[in-house]
DNA sequence: CAAGCTGAAAGTGTCGACAATCGACGCCTA
DNA sequence: TAGGCGTCGATTGTCGACACTTTCAGCTTG
């Protein structure tokens, strides 16, 4: 009973596990727009094509249902989440509350590594913005954002954020190109590192709000023109 | 088309679900302490209690193990989750950032019909603390902070508040008794709904962190006691 | 006596199949 | 011609079966 004491922690590799391949290709295909919002998931359509039963697709569809990027129509199917602006505004309530957050906590705690990591990953958003790939920001974005709430240091904040994230990324991933000056984004991404270097609460808060501000504001203002006015 | 405009407030009968029900069961058994963390979640033999085939028990299972409850270990099956100190930790760290935000948003647009259900939580604890029962205190406890995340009107910061919920109440439910003295619990209610209703900000934050912060230690020494020192 | 090996039993991962149900198409009626 | 009804095809929900893996008890061996 002692044996098994620590099942955490563990890469758990041998991820044979076909619901987990599954759930990453629905997973890609959705957010990479060629399953666009709205489309009808077929349990047998998929497993045909991975050369798969259905049972495995059934339970990555559940997988993901649960991660809210696809929705469960009971005797109908799965079929990929369409957000409303209403849903926009409640993801990007919940990225303020979490990334706030995160940011206040990875300053409490910041390792020199996590640091140098957020650096980095500045220099490449900065880098990316100078010769113009929209695709590339985006994920480069997301990998900033991601890093604050790895250097909080609570796995669960960071499964949260993955979490919205996806969420979001149904509406991202239709679009190329989201900010119109590409140069913006590494220019709204400085402040709030400098202020996590810095450690003031406030002001962390502070530029954070201002800088996810901007993506709902840019996001907001996209799905609304994707929304066909009812 | 105008026949069936309104499809929300009917109770959807029929929810003929395997999958939720035992999902449901699963739950309940995991938070009233019938399964205890470790425990393995055999699929056949859940099956066979239930009398079904063991694929809506997988898909249960799948479901718990996203919302944290169980834990997949492949070729091996389902485990209760165990929780340690580290993960109780975390969980309130997010428990204290979903709720602060929560209680903001809740006094931003407090609706009359929310103060009054809030209002009249607070006055059945305070009933249940006159009567001592400690089962019962919990639950309302629960809905207490449950209501003030419905009041902030965003469906998945409810979520969120749900499943972190469940999760602790792995280990709340191994106890019958969270707090020493019962009518505390409805004491430092009071000045939280009192800050809500008053609209500060910060005094809301103030008097949720402090809520929580007693329930995290008390929470927290209890699974130190619980948790066999490695 | 402890440690390693062997075999069987139990359980998971996956599959194909069947019944129940939903949506669509076409037909009948007013 | 518009609207309701019954039938058909397609898909889901559930089931039982099989191969492979893990676990564990008993045996062997140093």
């Amino acid at each position: 009973m002692r044996a098994m004491s620590q099942p955490v922690g563990l890469p758990m590799l041998a991820e044979s596990d076909l619901v987990r391949q599954v759930a990453r290709r629905l997973t890609d295909a959705i957010v990479q727009g060629r399953l666009a919002p709205g489309a009808k998931v077929a349990e047998a359509a998929v497993a045909r094509e991975l050369g798969i039963s259905r049972a495995p697709v059934r339970e990555a569809a559940r997988l993901l249902e649960s991660q809210g990027l696809l929705q469960a129509s009971p005797r109908r199917g799965f079929f990929v989440r369409e957000l409303s602006p209403r849903d926009v505004d409640e993801l990007y309530d919940l990225r303020l509350c979490v990334e706030r957050h995160a940011a206040v906590e990875a300053a409490r705690r910041l390792t020199p590594a996590a640091r140098e990591a957020l650096r980095r990953q500045l220099d490449l958003m900065r880098d990316l913005a100078r010769r113009d790939d929209p695709v590339a920001i985006v994920e480069a974005d997301y990998q900033f954002h991601r890093l604050i709430c790895e250097a909080a240091g609570n796995a669960r904040l960071l499964r949260l954020f993955d979490g919205l994230a996806s969420e979001l990324r149904i509406v991202i991933g239709l679009i190329g190109r989201l900010y119109d000056d590409p140069d913006e984004i590494a220019r709204t991404h400085e402040p709030v590192l400098a202020a996590i270097e810095a450690g003031h609460p406030e002001r962390i808060v502070a530029h954070v709000d201002h800088h996810i501000g901007v993506a709902r504001r840019e996001v907001g203002r996209l799905v609304q023109s994707l929304t066909p006015t009812p």
